[in-house]
DNA sequence: AGCACGCCGACT
DNA sequence: GTCGGCGTGCTC
């Protein structure tokens, strides 16, 4: 037999199947994983079985083994991993490793033995590194890893050089085993071995060079002990520092478990679901969809407060009386203690949480659970859906206009796009829901490609909160230059006198800070990076957000040996001019700088709600939170667009972060209020917002989308090219826009814009330049297969080498 | 991307 | 002779 395999080494330029013989003993069936030999060396890889068929085996190299007894990727699911190689650019294999959960990956380690020629001992080895790993082997009984060659060595290159030396002498071979990767539900905890005298005492009379030795057994001094991934952190130290402190006796290291993943605490329920007017309509309508032949796509759209969750809840009681499972899809797991709850309590044990924080066993059992059928409701991030539901009767996608939803790394996959692929191919009903839609959805809503459903009242008949904008270039005008305005103070005034709680809201994008010169004005910047490093309060370095480069606090600048001060969100600015003008006032803060591990942003929340703090004040964070009742008033500081990037969606990302935001005011029994400051009180999408008319802002920007051919009217593609030589990277963007503009000429495409190469947001990551090109058009069958076939060409030109392409439609920058 | 193969120059 | 370096072309 020849099976038809999606081999795990063969990159973007040469992904097909490849035609392998089974040995006569092996039941291979599709969706199974096996270990083969690939390229001239035979290095071994994974490869997963797409189809078996009959035939002989001439001239084929043989499958070596198989991984799986069963296979964990069903028909469809193999069809879906074809689909997200088509359609966001990248091998068959990418899509698997995306599809599958991490506990079900093997790790292969190359062990080498030596052979029975021994004629080494004899002759004289050429080659010092040959001869020192001849030695070790010899000692170690004639075997070692890879790993462990490696150590004596200490360089890559040279361990690479001195075995290819070897195993072209014969003198030693290369084997792989192959295990399931260990579960891993440990991490190591560091502790003090001694005192912390003598260990402060050890480390102060270490060379300068031991620096980072120093502040490690410093840190473990002050907290005696911590995880090591936490002491890295903090310090900046890679795991070896911590194993050669080990080895001198100061730190011990020991396994512990991982936190298992909290049990979700039902909330308590007392009757059973009951549905308002609107709500029930809206579930008869979905679910006579359900029922039919297609079920489709329907997008929920209700207001903050409507009670789609209710819903939901009878959605998944039917599709689950039906035998079916369905899968909820959140923005983010950690938001949704609630929903977690609420899940538990009408479903029990029939539940599964995937996603990405999860430890790697628990995330392999979760799926197991999934695959056999006995946990029939998934609750998860983006990467559960590809849940191995048997069969699939419902998938919600909550907060559908959620960034999250996209996927930043290969495969760059749509959540939406593939919940949609599965739902048209399992015909199961995908309900997208939220209260601002993207105009995307709401558009093919509109046009009849989606079902819509409506929930227009709040539930319990909560009104909307009373929106006021405040002009703050007004507010300049009278003096005030403070960042709270007349009005605001005077409404802060109101609620607190009245007992009532307030949030203020600071609509800075970014959550962390910067340190600036006083005189220069220059900022430390990431060595590797072409970014401003930020500062950390946590661990008191600085950090980049991009490479994870860290280093302590400079004392001084580094370009002109200024004095360096803390320049960030302002919440702390606030927080004074607060404190000012209302004297002995208590303000809960909400920022990078206050939310940590040991004070989270749940604490900081049910701390807010249960003391009854008059104010939280906060950035994005304090956006995404729970129904607090006793909020009667929101304030958002700095309400201005011009705060969001350049991208097309920026009026979009504002008015749903404004809405939301409004939204949190007078969800209890009195109506809330908010006021909007801002400098461009005039600009539409402000002043939309602050009328929560989501109508109006859709009719508005859908018009601009379309004069501007932007999605849903077009597609706007990104391809992005990355290197460390910067010339190279900018050639082999050139080459490809010049191929990629002849061949939209012939084809005469009607309209088109092509701009680029132009520098990225960030035009260096981690010593590698970025530059892209920008394609707008619709992004059809026949143009994907154009910008494939253009991306393997670039892989494959040799002038491009150290050049690396990719691709990605409608992405979020 | 790996990796062998082949050709060349350099060193022992 | 042997080794390392580099360009070329293929991967069932």
């Amino acid at each position: 037999m020849i099976g038809k395999i999606a081999v795990s080494a063969a990159n973007f330029a040469i992904d097909k199947p490849y035609s392998y013989f089974i040995p006569q003993d092996m039941e291979l069936q599709p969706g199974m994983r096996v270990m083969l030999p690939f390229g001239r060396g035979n290095r071994r890889c994974e490869g997963i079985v797409l189809s078996v068929e009959p035939g002989e085996a001439q001239g084929l190299k043989a499958v070596e083994q198989r991984l799986d007894a069963q296979p964990v990727l069903s028909h469809t699911m193999l069809q879906l991993a074809a689909f997200l190689r088509e359609r966001y650019f990248c091998t068959f294999y990418d899509a698997v490793r995306a599809m599958l959960p991490g506990g079900l990956w093997f790790r292969s380690r190359n062990t080498y033995v030596l052979t029975e020629d021994t004629s080494w001992r004899e002759s004289n080895v050429r080659q010092a590194d040959g001869l020192t790993l001849l030695n070790q082997l010899a000692q170690f009984g004639g075997q070692a890893a890879e790993a462990t060659l490696l150590e004596t060595l200490g360089d890559e290159e040279r361990l690479r050089k001195a075995l290819d030396y070897l195993l072209r002498k014969g003198w030693i071979s290369a084997q792989v085993s192959v295990a399931r990767r260990s579960h891993d539900k440990t991490e190591q905890i560091a502790t003090l071995a001694r005192g912390a005298e003598e260990t402060m005492a050890y480390a102060t009379q270490r060379p300068k060079s031991a620096g980072m030795q120093r502040a490690v057994l410093e840190l473990l001094c002050a907290i005696g002990s911590a995880p090591v991934k936490e002491i890295c952190y903090f310090t900046g130290a890679k795991p070896v520092t911590l194993r050669r402190l080990a080895d001198m006796g100061y730190v011990n290291l020991e396994e512990k478990p991982a936190l298992r993943c909290r049990e979700i605490p039902p909330t308590p329920v007392s009757e059973p679901l009951v549905l308002d007017e609107a709500q029930q309509a809206a579930y008869d309508g979905l679910a006579r969809q359900m029922d039919g032949e297609k079920p489709g796509v329907a997008l929920l759209h209700g207001v903050t407060g409507s009670g789609k969750t209710s819903v939901y809840l009878k959605l998944i009681q039917k599709t689950l009386e039906a035998g079916k499972s369905a899968v909820f899809l959140v923005p983010e797991i950690a938001l949704t203690p609630q929903l977690l709850g609420l899940l538990a309590a009408y479903f029990g044990d029939q539940v599964a949480v995937l996603h990405s924080s999860l430890p790697m066993g628990e995330r392999y059992d979760q799926w197991k659970r999934i695959r056999s059928g006995e946990a029939r409701v998934v609750v998860g991030t983006r990467s559960a859906v590809f849940a191995p539901c048997p069969h699939l009767g419902l998938i919600i996608l909550d907060e559908e206009q959620e960034h999250s939803y996209k996927s930043e790394n290969t495969p760059r996959y749509s959540t939406k796009e593939v919940a949609i692929w599965r739902g048209a191919k399992e015909r199961s009903l995908v309900v997208l829901g939220s209260a601002t839609p993207t105009i995307e959805t709401m558009f093919r809503a509109e046009t009849g490609d989606y079902s819509l459903y409506r929930l227009e009242r709040r539930y319990n008949g909560q009104t909307l909160p009373r929106v006021e904008i405040v002009d703050m270039g007004e507010e300049l005008r009278d003096g005030n230059e403070t960042s709270l305005s007349y009005p605001l103070q005077a409404a802060l005034e109101e609620t607190i006198n009245a007992g009532q709680q307030a949030i203020l809201f600071l609509n800075r994008r970014g959550n962390s800070r910067a340190l600036v010169c006083v005189d220069c004005r220059e900022s430390p910047e990431c060595p590797r990076c072409s970014a401003r490093l930020t500062y950390h309060s946590a661990n008191e370095r600085l950090m980049c957000h991009y490479c994870g480069y860290s280093q302590s606090v400079p004392q001084e600048c580094p370009h002109c040996g200024g004095r360096l001060k803390r320049v960030g969100t302002g919440t702390q600015k606030v927080q004074q001019e607060l404190e000012a003008r209302f004297p002995g006032i208590r303000v809960e803060r909400m920022d990078a700088d206050t939310v940590t591990a040991a004070n989270t942003h749940e604490q900081i929340l049910s701390r807010f709600q249960e003391e009854k703090i008059p104010v939280l004040l906060g950035t994005q964070m304090v956006a995404k939170g729970l129904n607090l009742p006793e909020v009667t008033l929101v304030g958002v500081l700095d309400g201005d667009m011009s705060l969001y990037s350049s991208s097309y969606r920026a009026a979009e990302t504002t008015f749903n972060m404004l809405t939301q935001v409004v939204g949190r005011a007078g969800r209890g029994n009195v109506p809330g209020r908010a006021i909007i400051q801002t400098m461009t009180p005039r600009h539409p999408v402000i002043r939309l917002a602050a009328s929560q008319d989501y109508s109006g802002f859709y009719a508005l920007e859908q018009q601009l989308r379309r004069v501007q051919g932007f999605p849903p009217f077009g597609d706007n593609t990104e391809i992005t090219f990355t290197g460390q030589e910067e010339a190279r990277v900018l050639r082999a963007a050139a080459a490809f826009r010049d191929s990629l503009r002849s061949i939209l000429r012939q084809e005469t495409r009607e309209t088109y814009t092509l701009l680029g190469p132009a520098p990225c947001p960030v035009p260096k990551i981690n010593f590698y330049f970025r530059y892209r090109l920008t394609l707008r058009c619709r992004m059809d069958k026949p143009l994907r297969q154009v910008i494939a076939h253009l991306l393997r060409q670039s892989a494959q030109d040799k002038q491009n080498r150290g050049v690396n392409v990719f691709a990605d439609v409608n992405g979020l920058d």
